[in-house]
DNA sequence: ATAATAAACCTGTATATACAACATGTCAAC
DNA sequence: GTTGACATGTTGTATATACAGGTTTATTAT
């Protein structure tokens, strides 16, 4: 239970404390040697543990004041990061459901939405339909490599695949690309929707790697267009 | 010219190495301690460089191995990260024309797609039209607060504001937050960007800030759907 | 030959120190 | 009263050291 890392323990603490409203939005959380005395540890560990509240948007550092804690987690995030589905329903208690409509191990054939570099190769692939309050929402669809995960139960389809695979199997995920684009929907996922003809979804299509960067997913959501949002943090990087 | 922050150049010098395939997509990095002899640095310094390419997704580092050249940045960036559009036309060459609609002074009204807290303020309001090879593809329109930026200039609009803002206020742009969604396009939008009826648009509505964390300017970036594209790249944030 | 061990090299974490740069309040000089 | 100099507290940068933990290669023992 217990964090290995320090800087990291200390930067859960600051975010539970910021989300808990502990430290007031707009306020300056305490000074970094305070907090190296609040924690025990050294000025350097508590700048790792800001800067990484700083590159979430959690804080604003500034020179000769302080870390002025930011009034931006307010918002919500749909498809930001790099968050499972079970994850953003606890955080949001968004009222959804998940129907698994397949899962089946195959090897994945060209002309589908994953990269050339993985046809041919074997992979499970699940389809689920989101419902959020009743109303199909997204259409998640994964192939998930079975050279990383050889199998993938039921069971966990319905439930975080997520959760399996990190902490059941021990993966460490840790990056991806996502591209959105504005696409036609086709008569399955009209249907699957409940949308009209000619109405537009909100096509996220992303590659996720571990730690050591090996693709190990490669999933299309397909969302409804109307109940699509998307909130991005970003930092500007000096030229 | 000469960079004030050694880790910043560090950064810079490893990015443009990067990117003119000096060091190749796939290969590792040298070491930390051989990048530190390289430059001439400790290897802390060194370590913040990575951090930085850590982040913007240019490397993934493995334990015990090294840093990892990544094949990510091949992806083209239309809207993440504060980029400013002078800024992609440049590093994408993508034959671009802006037009500038409207350039005027005003209080900001209620009901446009500023936030409360700014209704009321000055404000210089600019609206451009964004054509690519010829075709309309996006209406940009800014709200540029006049107690920060009193005056904004017409060959500035047409040129780029950014650059303006920082080389010549000597303003420090921060970070922002942008919110994306998909909406039935008005008549007005329609006419603009040359698109038939009930056609969605794209929306990227965002608050830009100062280092100071001083909210200087409101965007709404109106986007043809079919040619709206958004890559992004995330880590996960560990539990 | 094979397997275990050791050495060498890599990144990750934690600490300590020193100084630069910015913000703010205090106090003296004018 | 205003200004200016100074002290103090804050973050930013750069350096150095030590050890933990993962990877690879070489060596040694069997």
């Amino acid at each position: 239970m217990t964090n290995q890392n320090k800087y990291l323990g200390i930067y859960q603490d600051l975010v539970t404390k910021i989300t808990h409203n502990i430290y007031e939005t707009g306020s300056y959380l305490p000074s970094e040697t305070q907090l190296s005395e609040l924690y025990g540890s050294s000025r350097e560990t508590i700048r790792k543990a800001l800067q990484n509240l700083l590159t979430n948007g959690y804080i604003q550092k500034i020179r000769g004041k302080g870390s002025l804690v930011l009034d931006v987690k307010r918002f919500v995030f749909p498809v930001s990061g790099i968050t499972s589905y079970k994850e953003l329903d606890e955080s949001l208690q968004m009222e959804s459901e998940t129907r698994v409509l397949q899962l089946v191990d195959m090897t994945i054939p060209t002309g589908s939405f994953a990269p050339e570099s993985v046809v041919g190769d074997q992979a499970t692939f699940i389809e689920r339909l989101r419902l959020v309050k009743n109303e199909p929402s997204v259409i998640d669809r994964d192939y998930i490599l079975s050279n990383i995960v050889p199998t993938v139960p039921m069971a966990v389809a319905q439930d975080s695949i997520y959760d399996y695979f990190e902490n059941k199997l021990g993966l460490e995920i840790s990056y991806a690309v996502k591209k959105i684009t504005v696409e036609p929907a086709d008569p399955t996922v009209q249907k699957l929707l409940d949308i009209p003809e000619t109405e537009s979804v909100v096509v996220v299509r992303s590659e996720t790697y571990l730690q050591d960067s090996r693709l190990f997913q490669i999933t299309e959501a397909i969302h409804r267009a109307d109940r699509f949002s998307f909130v991005e943090f970003a930092r500007r990087i000096k030229k």
